[in-house]
DNA sequence: TCTGGGGTCCTAGGACCC
DNA sequence: TCTGGGGTCCTAGGACCC
């Protein structure tokens, strides 16, 4: 039944700067970065024309600043990114009700029941990447073909503005050179032990015998056999559809400096348990697992240690609580760089009235703290012992489990 | 002046219970 | 006191994605 979808993946091109560029005239045509905060930080998203200079994501400030000088940042801005996205993914859903966002700027859409309607694929393509520019100045690239694994493979073919598909009777031609890190699940780890195999095209992976692949790979052996072939029976899965909950809701961050003054490193901690605690409860979750993420100043040396409770929690105070409770029974080495809080095994909030007075308050007095801060922004209302450090609060980035509605469907047991 | 932050899935090994 | 095995939960860590 897989066999004769169509799929198109739209991937926008360089988004949160391009948007930035819309925004702002002034920003149009120059090298521009977008960072996610002040402090130490990398570029998360740049302009092409930053790129042609040899800027990259991921690189430090200083270092974008030193392979093209006269690059203008841009600190991002979350809730233009989550609009623009919203009403783009609308104009998918004129196309076809099955619409699955992977990231804030990359979508699949399953138009196999569309075509009869709009005549082709290539013609919604085309619609859809006209009306994008129209409504917004922005420009995506395009892969078609059958299935999720192929289409990206062909939007990151032709980048910017690209349009490339890939039709049933080419993809062995068009796998058979190409190198197997180029495939969405092949990190860099995969790609070098597939190399030492001697494997290096999507061509030689999928003729493979499955059984060698297995024994390197365990079960994903026989999905890395799959890809090479150009094999992905995985369906578009809506996002109003997708019953899955959010696994896990975590914060973390990299301070200005390396800390050591256990009051200063509690203050923060502090402040990512509210962060965490505010959207497990604006999520509608409660969890019994908090994890604690430590990073060393050298960088490299960094730990995580969990601990498992008997009861959900999602109060800031206990997610807290529960941390430095982690945190008090290790010695650290060095001084620390930087500091997250995650909380998981999650479960939906059951809205049952704690049986104490003095809970039941506390549970009131969050509810207003939550709601004062979802009308004017996060952290207005918080914690006394929060606000000197309140310069690093804030949200940095998008989470993958973002969707266009807001956020990800959270009905599980 | 090095190197962000948000997630997902998978595995191995140990504790514990029946 | 012995023996074995299956299942579940937990921690830790790695790979992958944007």
């Amino acid at each position: 039944m897989n066999e004769h979808r169509t799929v198109i993946h739209c991937d926008l091109n360089a988004f949160f700067a391009s948007v930035e560029q819309q925004a702002d005239p002034s920003l149009r045509g120059k090298a521009i970065a977008v960072v996610g905060g002040h402090g130490r930080t990398v570029i998360t998203t740049s302009s092409y024309e930053a790129r042609a200079k040899g800027v990259k994501t991921g690189m430090a400030v200083w270092e974008a600043k030193r392979v093209c000088p006269e690059l203008i940042i841009v600190v991002g801005d979350n809730k233009k990114y989550q609009w623009t996205c919203t009403k783009i993914n609308e104009i998918f859903r004129d196309y076809t009700p099955e619409v699955e966002p992977f990231s804030i700027d990359e979508s699949w859409l399953d138009v196999t029941h569309s075509l009869s309607i709009f005549g082709s694929a290539e013609t919604i393509a085309y619609r859809i990447k006209a009306r994008i520019l129209h409504s917004f100045g922005l420009r995506c690239s395009i892969g078609i073909a059958p299935n999720k694994l192929l289409a990206k493979l062909a939007s990151d073919m032709q980048k910017p503005d690209g349009l490339v598909r890939i039709l049933p009777e080419d993809v062995s031609r068009v796998l058979e050179g190409l190198p197997v890190g180029d495939l969405c699940g092949v990190g860099k780890k995969t790609a070098k032990a597939l190399n030492m195999m001697s494997i290096y095209s999507c061509g030689e992976l999928g003729r493979c015998e499955v059984e060698r692949l297995t024994r390197k790979f365990g079960i994903i052996g026989p999905r890395l056999k799959l890809m090479g072939q150009g094999i992905d029976n995985s369906p578009v899965v809506a996002f109003d559809e997708d019953d899955d909950c959010v696994k896990s809701v975590g914060h973390s961050r990299t301070l200005d400096k390396d800390i050591s003054d256990p009051v200063e490193i509690n203050r923060f901690l502090l402040q990512l348990a509210e962060m965490v605690g505010s959207r497990a409860r604006k999520y509608g979750v409660s969890g019994k697992t908090v994890s604690l993420y430590v990073r060393y100043a050298d960088f490299f040396s960094s730990w995580g240690k969990q601990a498992t409770l008997k009861n959900y929690i999602n109060q800031s105070d206990n997610i807290y609580k529960a941390a430095l409770g982690i945190l008090c029974k290790v010695e650290l080495e060095q001084s620390v760089r930087l500091l997250g809080i995650s909380l998981s095994n999650l479960k939906t909030q059951d809205e049952q009235l704690p049986l104490f007075v003095e809970d039941r308050k506390k549970l009131e007095a969050t509810k207003a703290m939550d709601a004062v801060n979802a009308r004017f922004g996060n952290m207005v209302v918080t914690f006394g012992s929060l606000l000197p450090g309140k310069e690093n609060a804030g949200n940095h980035v998008i989470p993958p489990s973002w969707r266009p509605d807001g956020i990800k469907n959270v009905k599980c047991t």
